[in-house]
DNA sequence: TATCCGTGGGC
DNA sequence: TGCCCAAGGAT
């Protein structure tokens, strides 16, 4: 609505028609010429970009890759996809982290094969109403696969165009990448608003990078006001976060008579939920004279905190057991906002005939087959070891 | 609006 | 080592 204000109020000074017509030519001749080769580059099907770009949202490029080759063979397409099982879904994404994007992705393959017949929208207003996509991804599957000048601000552009212009704002904030989007719609190439999206895209991974910046090495430097003042040091804006939390857990890995281990699968909010990790109990809902003794051997108290475990194991999980005299081992796992500092112990299930719901029974000969988040991998990695003495 | 949501890599 | 960073979105 007051587009124009919004440049205004952050004091951004847009360039002359001429300037941005050179600005568009030497960016695109630098793709043309420089650009990475990507699975994603090979193709103009809206629902291999759309994968694509789910996949790389917070995620590095040679990380996606492999994911991104199998997927789309696996699931060719959108109505595949709208069919796919959740077990299945969540194997294709093990280990991509932020388990919601596939299962937002899965959402929307539905709401593609319900309401626009199984094709891909073109509209960015009807692009964006699916769900798991915002303004970003909709800017980038509509200016990419169907040629439409929208603006796709990532971190990239936002860090580009803020030492091109020496733009003061916080790119950190929601609320700044609004000014960006109104920047794009001035400086979009009209003709190829796809190419020069993944342009400014391809120049912030590869050249205009947060840090072994070298603005001299930059194909667009002529264009760069805090290069030609000697301000880009100071850009772009960005506040640090504040610093995670850490959680204490033990970790119960227990197994029946037949080899299979019980696994909890966490319920739908929070962290990793609905995934499988083995029992976890929070530290905190020990007594503290009784944690502590799992900081190594069992000692004096030992009778007394397995008790205190095995009561909350029957009560929450179902499941009676007998715990292993000493824990395994210890490991940390840390999230973008949270640690956790996991303390594992075996146990053997005496009597599983009152197994509550949430969890389930696998035999590791099963394990190749089900998706586990990497916390519960590395778990399995411990156990796996021997204990020597 | 600020926080939550995974994971791996770089320094 | 601990922090920052990576083609963000939902709440």
């Amino acid at each position: 609505m007051k587009n124009k204000d919004l440049l205004k109020e952050n004091n951004v000074v847009m360039w002359e028609e001429e300037k941005i017509a050179s600005f568009q030519k030497t960016l695109l001749d630098w793709y043309d010429s420089s650009k990475r080769d990507l699975p994603w580059r090979q193709t103009s099907n809206p629902y291999y970009i759309w994968v694509s770009e789910i996949m790389l949202q917070q995620t590095q490029v040679d990380t996606v890759i492999p994911y991104y080759n199998r997927f789309i063979t696996t699931l060719p397409t959108v109505q595949d996809l709208a069919d796919a099982d959740e077990d299945t879904l969540l194997k294709l994404w093990e280990g991509l982290g932020y388990y919601s994007r596939v299962r937002n992705m899965k959402s929307a393959a539905i709401q593609i094969v319900a309401e626009h017949n199984g094709v891909f929208p073109k509209d960015y207003k009807d692009i964006i109403k699916l769900k798991g996509i915002g303004p970003y991804t909709a800017g980038a599957v509509s200016s990419i696969a169907f040629n439409q000048p929208q603006p796709a601000v990532d971190g990239n552009v936002m860090r580009v165009l803020s030492r091109l212009f020496e733009l003061k704002i916080d790119i950190g904030k929601a609320s700044s990448r609004k000014v960006f989007e109104e920047m794009i719609r001035h400086l979009i190439d009209q003709e190829r608003p796809g190419d020069f999206n993944q342009a400014l895209m391809d120049l912030g991974a590869t050249i205009c990078t947060p840090k072994n910046y070298k603005p001299e090495t930059s194909p667009i430097k002529e264009f760069n006001a805090s290069y030609l003042n000697e301000t880009w040091k100071q850009y772009p804006v960005k506040k640090t976060k504040k610093s995670s939390r850490e959680e204490h857990y033990i970790v119960v890995a227990a197994k029946n008579s037949k080899g299979e281990y019980i696994f909890e699968k966490r319920g739908a909010k929070g962290v990793l939920s609905g995934m499988l990790t083995f029992i976890m109990i929070n530290r905190d809902s020990l007594d503290e004279g009784n944690w502590k003794s799992f900081e190594g051997k069992v000692d004096e108290l030992g009778q007394q905190h397995h008790k205190q475990l095995q009561a909350l194991l029957k009560k929450e999980y179902g499941v009676t057991v007998k715990l292993n005299d000493e824990i395994k081992g210890k490991l940390t796992h840390v999230f973008s906002h949270l640690k956790w500092q996991l303390t594992v112990i075996e146990a053997d299930i005496i009597d599983e005939s009152m197994l509550m719901p949430q969890v389930q029974l696998i035999h590791p000969e099963q394990f190749e087959k089900t998706a586990f988040p990497v916390p519960t991998q590395k778990t399995w990695e411990l156990l796996k070891t021997l204990t020597l003495f």
